[in-house]
DNA sequence: TTGGCAATCTGTAACGTTTCAGTATATTGA
DNA sequence: TCAATATACTGAAACGTTACAGATTGCCAA
């Protein structure tokens, strides 16, 4: 017995970093007694409680994730599945910062899982629920009727969307109003006295496009102006392609005298296809934007922007996950952020 | 001892994932010689080893994480270290994709562990190497004597650095020749007339910020033209600072009349300091930019532009990293991109 | 026939954690 | 005084994997 003791004392003194077992011989208790004094367990009395807490802080003890993950099956991983070639360059980096930003304060990691266009975007999500890789998933390019969200829902897999559903079923999510934002848009034109609008609308099949769509619809029918389809293109075309059918319908006969863009890198391409047809911005035609950072007015000034903040969608979805993780209501981990005004371009004040 | 068998076996159709218990049973070998005959070991016979393997990819067995984690200290996980507030936009979202392409192949999973401006950049690395929490780490934003470096070093954590150092101690890089591109910015200018040039440099501190600074001042002195002295911004601060310093070097009698700068973003801000001051792109200054994405030629069609590939760069220090915990040598994962050539405005070609 | 030796295969222990089923000790009620 | 009970703690087992130290078998030389 005594015996014994001895050689744990050895193995815990000799070891690198601190586990139960070095804090168990620290203190002179049981391994159990750490484990349960460490998560404020009910049955241990107060004082080992400080004691064992102290001591563990004194020398940085950090539980091991596999020892905890191998046991509980927890991983103390949140996955962010992005798609490697459609997504938005500034959502990618602002997501990962604004869930980043979250996760910080807790023992939960970051990990990327990409997925490509030639593949299912399935089996990320498969792939995860099914090796128990993450404890809770974000998604983004969200669906009316999306599978990802039906299967983790399914199989229990916490998750939140960047955008919403339509399928009855209820998760977390975190919208921004692209309906507001198409109407919006749409009033300001036709205040500006546009009446033969143009739309660069997300890819069909994501459940905001429908929202941008009927927001645009809506408002134009409210202000009793017209429709120029533009619908052969969306906002993940190549900038050229966007910028030459730009340039297609502009030297029409009937064109557009305003655009409504869904993106800030698509409104470049339709700037440029503007003046490829030999058109001006802000006399010829009129175009708002959303934008994700505040680069559009120092490309063009007659630029209209709409801010979207993806950062805020981060943490928003990072909360929302961990949230659903610890045991809130579904229906309560739900955000939609309401579209700010449409800004024209201010002079930046001169210190 | 068939009483036994019996048990396992039950335990082992009954689970959710198998395991190698599950393999075993199926395949009627050892838990252990199925481990081995998975990672082909020599002393498992030829037909057992296709045997096994052919179950293993009939049932879908993928190792459990934790287990080998548990076991072998391997985490199969490579950590991308970011600054959540300095980071160039377009240079996370590719250098994710980058890295997530090479890791794609691999068991490999990418971790994002950010910090702030507020933190110590050290704490990350630290925290890394302490935990064990990586096999391999990739950081940016590299320092002549970079602590970081030194530190994992010294602590035998592989990693790979986005930048060279320059401490005398050899590990993988990759980095992007800004002596040569500082040096063909010059060039191109002083070819179109320009005599007095500024640089909008990297921040001191970071290697590239010398290496742009001697393409430079090299290139300068080559064709005789002259400094305007402009450091007392660099691409790390804000569009506002850098259009506003802008705006007040060009209302000077002497100006610049040629601009070098290390960043697209920073470029914006130049173009729009330029304009502030009553200036015009192309006539009163040129300006040779680097990018990452093919956009500034929409901004602005006079703009000169030199490319560089973040994307590349992810995939080469994954690739880099990859290597080293294989066991390769440091020295032999180094790699260095040549600046191409400075490039003008060339209309798109019309299908 | 025997010993030796490859060639294959196997059980056990350990990584660090949590959970289960306890065991001591002190405290209470009668 | 005794049993019952609450309090505070503990060892053993298990999660899935790999490394270590065997064990079994067949074959060949002597």
């Amino acid at each position: 017995m005594d015996r014994r003791r001895t050689e744990k004392n050895e193995e815990a003194s000799a070891q690198g970093r601190p586990t139960l077992k070095t804090l168990a011989f620290m203190t002179g208790l049981g391994v159990t007694t750490v484990s349960r004094a460490l998560k404020d367990a009910p049955e241990i009395g107060a004082e080992t409680r400080r004691r064992v807490q102290l001591v563990a802080k004194q020398i940085g003890y950090r539980p091991n994730r596999a020892g905890v993950r191998l046991r509980t099956g927890r991983t103390n991983v949140i996955s962010l599945v992005l798609n490697t070639d459609r997504e938005i360059m500034s959502f990618v980096s602002d997501i990962i910062y604004g869930v980043s930003e979250v996760l910080a304060e807790t023992p939960y990691h970051l990990i990327v899982t990409p997925y490509s266009r030639s593949q299912d975007p399935m089996e990320p999500i498969r792939y995860l629920v099914e090796t128990g890789s993450a404890d809770g998933v974000i998604i983004s390019r969200t669906q009316p009727n999306d599978p990802r969200a039906r299967y983790m829902l399914e199989h229990g897999m916490p998750f939140a969307t960047h955008g919403r559903t339509d399928m009855g079923l209820v998760h977390p999510y975190h919208d921004f109003d692209n309906h507001a934002f198409a109407s919006a848009a749409v009033r300001r034109l036709a205040s500006m006295g546009r009446r033969r609008l143009a739309l660069l609308s997300p890819p069909p099949g994501l459940t905001y496009y429908s929202h941008t769509l009927n927001g645009f619809a809506d408002a134009l029918s409210e202000v009793g102006a017209s429709e120029i389809p533009f619908n052969t293109v969306s906002i993940d075309h190549t900038i050229e392609q966007i910028r030459m059918r730009t340039a297609q319908v502009m030297r029409r006969d009937v064109r557009p005298d305003g655009f409504v863009s869904s993106a800030a890198a698509a409104t470049l391409a339709i700037v440029a296809g503007i003046e490829d047809a030999g058109l001006k911005l802000g006399r010829d035609v009129d175009v708002v934007s959303k934008q994700s950072s505040d680069l559009l007015h120092l490309f063009r000034r007659e630029l209209l922007v709409v801010n979207e903040n993806f950062r805020l969608a981060g943490s928003e979805l990072a909360r929302s996950v961990l949230g659903l993780i610890g045991g809130a209501a579904p229906g309560s981990l739900q955000s939609l952020v309401v579209a700010g005004d449409v800004q024209a371009f201010s002079p930046p004040v001169l210190v």
